[in-house]
DNA sequence: GAATATCAGTTTCATTCGTAACCATCAGAT
DNA sequence: ATCTGATGGTTACGAATGAAACTGATATTC
């Protein structure tokens, strides 16, 4: 192959060691492949905001979306849909009525500790696949990389 | 906050240190970022089929596609797109006429080769932020991880 | 040498997403 | 009090996306 030296690589960008790229693909693998656990209940947006709001206990669509660095309009729509399906109710705030307080639901609670059981195997089989260590540095790179970058973002 | 202990947190998932999440975080942010690169010539889609085409050389979309991980949908649009903008062009396969061969054009090859180097740069700042060693585990470990996953992915 | 299966690539259609505009509400200034 | 500007959240609309159906071509099977 490229016989032709017009048409040859050019060697200065190599792919399968370009970081981006390689988090895109290592990235997209991983969530795609863990959306199998909560896929048949919950759209992948909507796994991101619930469990958000797990973690966080009480509080409201916007601080959700910042936590998860999503997009209100992908939360908002997120969190009509959870509510839809009992996972969480809403309720208007007292003294300031444009905040909408969210929180999970008994049953919606129930639900979501039996999927993170779950997902948490699910890490537990990664992490041991990396080996401690590995998996320590890894984190650590990734929180790195996330703050460098943060900062220059515009959302 | 979580007075209520109805609605306090459920401890068993940390979401700051699981890794699907930081993973998909770190991968948004770095892309995002870097797509100002390139952002006034390309989408985020045409940069990565252009960017896989370069190393490749002569190649065609389902090999890209296959190459990148991407759908071949996305690969068509992107490919059609590329060619509109004299990025490449395509020659119809003379023994086998459903295969379209792709190369780079001349001017797209500069073109390109222009927004290696930015690129390259880019990626040196990342690299150089992390360390030489972390940078080394973290490709080492992302590698790792599609690895196990991408069998299991279905696409 | 038809009939069938497979393959590269495109198109159609329904869904998802982000931008921008919007509503309702509140805070601050005058 | 009213005007201005911010804030939490939703909606309308266009662009991007993936699943599935499709086209045109080649391979395979009988």
């Amino acid at each position: 192959m490229n016989a032709n030296p017009e048409t040859a690589p050019l060697p200065a960008l190599e792919l399968e060691v370009f970081l981006p790229y390689r988090l895109a693909r290592a990235s997209e693998a991983v969530s795609v492949d863990f959306s199998k656990v909560y896929h048949d209940r919950l759209s992948r947006t909507e796994w991101r905001v619930l469990a958000t709001l797990a973690q966080l206990g009480k509080t409201t669509a916007t601080v959700i979306g910042a936590h998860a660095a999503m997009h209100k309009t992908k939360v908002s729509r997120a969190v009509f849909a959870l509510e839809k399906g009992k996972w969480l109710i809403r309720k208007t705030d007292e003294t300031d009525r444009r905040i909408e307080w969210l929180e999970l639901t008994r049953t919606g609670g129930k639900r979501f500790a039996a999927l993170a059981k779950l997902a948490l195997a699910y890490e537990a089989r990664l992490m041991e696949e990396l080996g401690p260590k590995n998996a320590r540095t890894l984190l650590s790179a990734l929180n790195h990389l996330e703050h460098i970058k943060l900062p220059n973002l515009k959302r």
